[in-house]
DNA sequence: GCCTGAACCTCTATTCGCTTTAGCTTATAC
DNA sequence: GTATAAGCTAAAGCGAATAGAGGTTCAGGC
């Protein structure tokens, strides 16, 4: 039986994300001892290292709770979770593109501005006006 | 006298959004007409659009707010402007080579499934087990 | 002076994925 | 027996908006 704390030093993940975890559903309620505590056994580990791993990769809480639910059902077809991963591709992909362009933009203006005053900033001039990008940065922040 | 729903459609800035920044002292506060909607002004209007160029430059609203302090003090020195911009560009540069991490080990675990049975599903083997990774994805989603 | 409809108002709740805080209680080792 | 580490709950907070409910004001036409 293991506890709390050792799942999260295991999986690398705070305590209190465990809690939360089980909160939305996603981990099964622990059992627990006389006094409240809660205890685990090993394939709760494997399931919140499936969790923590997943979420490395990007994916939403939402998908890997489908991720989890077909992991459980060996039979079925795995083509849904294929879907999932290559939604999980495109979506990463297409904030790439984003992130570049953004990088680019900032980059040109870091590297035209002379650093006198704040008149003649280029990064500030830069923001007050669009036209001076090369991009359009559709969409906002990330 | 511009209304807050020509500021919207002039700067793509949802009404609710402008709202908003007001509430958080981002935006001055409006003047009101007698029945108390607001009114703006044109250096409401490039405030705004400062705000919304820095956002798709993907900027925090806190960043913002010392980039526009410095907007407003045009003899002083640009050096804190153009800091705040290499920040902004390293981090851009940090969240890039994750996603571009990702997209790598999204891309094989996708091309590598010969989409069977979940049993054999290669999405869920690697995500079930990290040692299948060759990057190390340290930290977590974006 | 009145009617209509678009645009405006405030206030509250929701999103996502946690993290933090406050104030306790339990387990373990000496 | 007691120190202290680790656990517990419940609620609030974060960033950056978005959405909805329910009510008010404005501009134009008659
Ligand atoms: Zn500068
Ligand atoms: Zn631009
Ligand atoms: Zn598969
Ligand atoms: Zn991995």
């Amino acid at each position: 039986m293991l506890t709390i704390g050792t799942l999260s030093r295991k999986t690398g993940t705070k305590v209190q994300t465990i809690r939360y975890y089980e909160q939305i559903g996603l981990m099964n309620e622990a059992g627990r001892t006389a006094g409240g505590q809660r205890r685990y056994f090993e394939k709760d580990l494997d399931r919140l290292a499936f969790i923590r791993h997943s979420r490395q990769l990007g994916f939403s809480l939402d998908s890997i709770r489908e991720l989890l639910e077909l992991s459980d059902n060996p039979s079925r077809s795995c083509a849904e979770a294929d879907s999932i991963a290559r939604r999980q591709l495109r979506q990463v992909e297409q904030r790439l593109k984003r992130l570049q362009a953004l990088k680019k933009e900032l980059k040109r203006m870091v590297a035209e501005c002379e650093g006198d005053s704040v008149a003649e900033c280029k990064v500030l001039e830069v923001l007050r006006d669009h036209s001076e990008c090369l991009t359009d940065h559709d969409g906002i922040g990330a």
